[in-house]
DNA sequence: TAAAAATACTCCATAGGTATTTTAT
DNA sequence: ATAAAATACCTATGGAGTATTTTTA
């Protein structure tokens, strides 16, 4: 009758892996077992999901369909449980997730003032974790950065900042008063380049194959690091720039690009009167 | 490891009964199993669910924390499956769900010749079904009159219109060219009060408990014939007014009323680019 | 004390395991 | 020919049933 959530992990398993046998190995289970699985879900579903070959098991329109449902049910799933073991035993807490440099302390402030019986607490979150923190129901509301992936999300816009360039201290370009974006087309960008647009659609810029895989750098701190040491640039909001101080690296202001905008985030299943209120304290910070 | 899903259904049917006896027939099982169901998933969540007395047994505030987050997950659980299944052997379907009175087939013409590989089909909902039509995946987007329940949709303005009062034909106010709203104050609504947000708060209006309890009419149909027969008055936007000619009904419009606004709505999960267009295909016949 | 939920047991469906066969390149 | 998935068969966990006891207003 109701899906199986187990089934559907495992389906994401395979989605993912494009093969049966990785899958149950991730999943800690055998073969078999995953395969007798997915026909299960096959036949519940009475779908098709795989189109099995020789070399090659891949989604099928069904298991596209699935996919794109299935990882956002258990993610709720999975923040389902979350929240009821908190409200259980913990008394009731309210979970802020902010991006390196914004500061939330003043809409912190405000909002446990108006609501002492909340144990209101910050969680700082990166670029990648940003968006699924709040799926998990890690967090109850989170101060994003444009852009992301709105799926599930409800967004309502705090503020807008400038960008700057992050340049290591010799850069040729490090003691200018301000750049255009296309002076940095022949550098090499240390971060995800859907970050910046901008960048990304620059017409001379240099491939993402000649540059090589870009190096996995799970902080700005880490990033920072590399900009120092081995050169490459950054592209940052002003606050998060200017919050981490770092000698033999310094910003320049960007005359052509977009301002980054920040906006607070969260479930979209959940706007509930307390979420509205929070927003509405962030807002009025500004 | 995951919740599960039926574990959660009894959950809400325990919830919703207050009682475990009731629940378990609604869910054609036994009581015990149904007790050693809650029991076991009181265990996984690490949480008491339910407060249980002699003659109640009620949520504790874990409990309400899961309900309101169990619903919203056994309905897109159930969309899931019934998208998947669409997905599978039909061909691709959309599907647009209105209101009565609300006319779509411009919105529909225009969005079949852009995508003619699509099966685009129009389904009529009622008040009370509108959204949950929407979370339960039987329609892709609907046309929904405000004001509605927004949590987990996204909402996407596409017309207002005046709302009038519906009154039978020898009614005192019938000849009127236009009233106000206070006029009234002493009738029976046929309708949610909620729907009616300035006549709910009236001052001088007759209560609730003493107009006794309204009746439960599941169609406009159905309400235009109590107005004819027995008297008492709907406010209805002008469209669906105007959509149902009945003798012996008249309308009125109403001058200090705001109008009725219709919006396009959409699962929050599922923002794609698909859905953009239908609204702004339907944005643009207006 | 009486209604409601919990416990004790039995049965069976099914997830998971190992060994093996089938399939597609 | 061979890697990958499917099938056969076994075990054990846990869901559902009936009968009964415990709890509490």
């Amino acid at each position: 009758m109701d899906v199986d959530l187990r089934k559907l992990r495992y389906f994401v398993a395979v989605a993912e892996e494009s093969h049966f046998g990785r899958a149950a190995e991730r999943l800690h289970i055998t073969q078999p077992v995953l395969s007798r699985q997915i026909r299960a879900l096959e036949q519940e579903l009475d779908a098709r999901l795989f189109d099995r070959g020789r070399q090659s098991t891949e989604l099928t329109g069904a298991g596209r369909q699935l996919l794109e449902d299935a990882r956002p049910l258990l993610a709720a799933a999975r923040a389902l449980g979350r929240r009821v073991r908190q409200a259980a035993h913990g008394t009731a807490t309210f979970t802020v997730g902010f991006m390196p440099g914004i500061t939330v302390t003043g809409a912190v402030r405000d909002f446990t003032a108006r609501h002492p019986e909340l144990d209101v607490r910050v969680l700082r979150t990166s670029w990648d974790t940003q968006v699924q923190a709040v799926h998990e129901g890690l967090l109850d509301v989170s101060f994003v950065r444009l852009p992301v992936d709105r799926r599930g999300l409800t967004l309502r816009p705090v503020f807008c900042e400038p960008r700057v360039a992050v340049l290591p201290a010799h850069h040729r370009l490090a003691g200018r008063q301000s750049i255009v974006v296309a002076e940095l087309a022949t550098e090499r960008l240390l971060q995800d380049p859907d970050a910046v647009p901008e960048w990304r659609d620059l017409p001379g810029r240099i491939g993402d194959e000649e540059a090589g895989p870009r190096p996995a750098f799970r902080s700005v701190e880490e990033k920072l690091e590399q900009v120092a040491t081995s050169g490459g640039v950054l592209v940052l909001p002003l606050s998060t720039a200017a919050y981490y101080t770092h000698t033999d690296v310094v910003h320049v202001s960007i005359d052509d690009i977009a301002p980054n905008e920040v906006c607070l985030a969260w479930s979209a299943g959940r706007d509930s009167p307390l979420m509205s209120e929070f927003a509405d304290v962030a807002s009025a910070q500004r």
